[in-house]
DNA sequence: CGTCAATAAACTTTCGAAAGTTTGTCGGTG
DNA sequence: CACCGACAAACTTTCGAAAGTTTATTGACG
């Protein structure tokens, strides 16, 4: 029987590949996952297939009917705001944390991770309307590291987990690009130094605006999508 | 093949049961899940109670080692601790848009579900150490019906997560009651009392109070356990 | 020509067993 | 007598197919 594969279990390097495949916008929301074609191009027999499907459901990433199978999860403005939401006030809450309990380990952590996005380019060489799949992981890295301060490992899952469903979101809107005007390396850096000179109310703040931000230039690109083609809409 | 059970498939209905069964006490904290024992008793095959015990893993309920097979989360203090802080926050933050959001609806179940709990004997019939059943349950419905008010889905659904996962250790200290001279329907008069004046602060105070109160206690039976038997500890 | 029921196709769910891994046992050796 | 390695038992993981459900198709009727 096959038994490579990196991982400890087949279970979890599928639900993984799945994972990376949907994240990255291979599987676009509203997709069907038919048991046949999944089990044809991950080379996995149903069993497994199921398996990583119901992990994923469970966290969110796609969605279980009962005798109709998985769908990835679909995106509308309604769940993005509700997401984005639910991401400000937890977020909030476990960067503060981070802030007051993070040891200097901790910082040292920040600050290479901030170091790393800062030098990482923005856009994809070929294509500047591209994000680049390196900067997409120095940024989650970051927000990673500014919330991993926080000692309570519970929170702190929970809060990363909202960001991972929100990464959905971000490929969503990415062939739009961002607003030009827009002072990302900026936002990052006030992140930092709130943390660094640990202000809580200061980080709290900044990183509320840095991700409400997000989500508005994602609807708006996401409205001016809607003038040439029907948006996915529940 | 078997068909019924009142729910859509039978891995919803598995799932449910182990869950009641755990939360219940039936299987206790530590206890190894093996297939051969659990399908016998189920009576599903081995695909549906992985399938179940999948789900129960990613909420916490249960926990999977690579080829060692499932095991009921074990207990400990350090564990509580972090699962209360985690519940302080959460609960408070979504008890505090519960009570500015809900509607006239919210405030009926909310006044309904209180006085089922206030009209519902705390102690079992036959023995007084142990909480009834019934009680129990109005208890967890008085307090989702408190946080129902809360029209983030999303936060909602992870406050309520976390209360289930919290019932795990209500059970572990059952025998030993609770505290003699605890104003239990007194702290939930208050809590009804601050939501439905729409005082926040009042409210999140007193659930911040109650839970902790709720998590010294458990904290303080089990040191007496202690003194017994060594405790279920990690 | 549209509507509805019956049939066929496609897919999901569930099962029972094969394949693979860990754990426990027994006998031999230093 | 303790320690180590091979053998056996028990269990987990994975598979492929049977059973059951939904969706699409076809043909008849109003």
């Amino acid at each position: 029987m096959v038994a490579k594969g990196g991982k400890q279990t087949l279970g979890d390097d599928v639900r993984a590949r799945l994972r990376a495949d949907i994240l990255s916008g291979r599987l676009l929301p509203g997709c069907r996952l038919k048991f046949p074609v999944l089990s044809a191009h991950y080379d996995a027999s149903v069993s497994v297939l199921r398996e990583a499907l119901v992990r994923l459901a469970e966290q969110g990433l796609v969605r279980s009917e009962p005798h109709q199978g998985f769908v990835v999860t679909p995106l509308s403005r309604e769940k993005l705001w509700e997401l984005t939401e639910a991401r400000i006030e937890l977020e909030a809450l476990v960067l503060r944390r981070s802030v007051v309990e993070g040891d200097l380990s901790w910082e040292s952590r920040l600050v290479a991770a901030h170091h790393t996005l800062e030098r990482t380019r923005y856009t994809a060489e070929g294509d500047d309307q591209r994000v680049d799949d390196d900067w997409a992981a120095a940024h989650a890295a970051f927000h990673a590291a500014l919330l991993d301060g926080c000692t309570n490992r519970r929170l702190l899952r929970m809060a990363l987990g909202l960001r991972d469903e929100a990464e959905l979101y971000r490929r969503w809107s990415q062939p739009l690009g961002d607003e030009p005007g827009r002072d990302l390396a900026g936002e990052h850096r006030a992140l930092l130094e709130a943390a660094l000179t640990r202000d809580p109310d200061a980080a709290a703040a900044a990183l509320c605006a840095h991700v409400r931000h997000t989500t508005e230039l994602l609807l708006a690109a996401a409205d001016r999508l809607d003038h040439e083609q029907p948006a996915p809409e529940e």
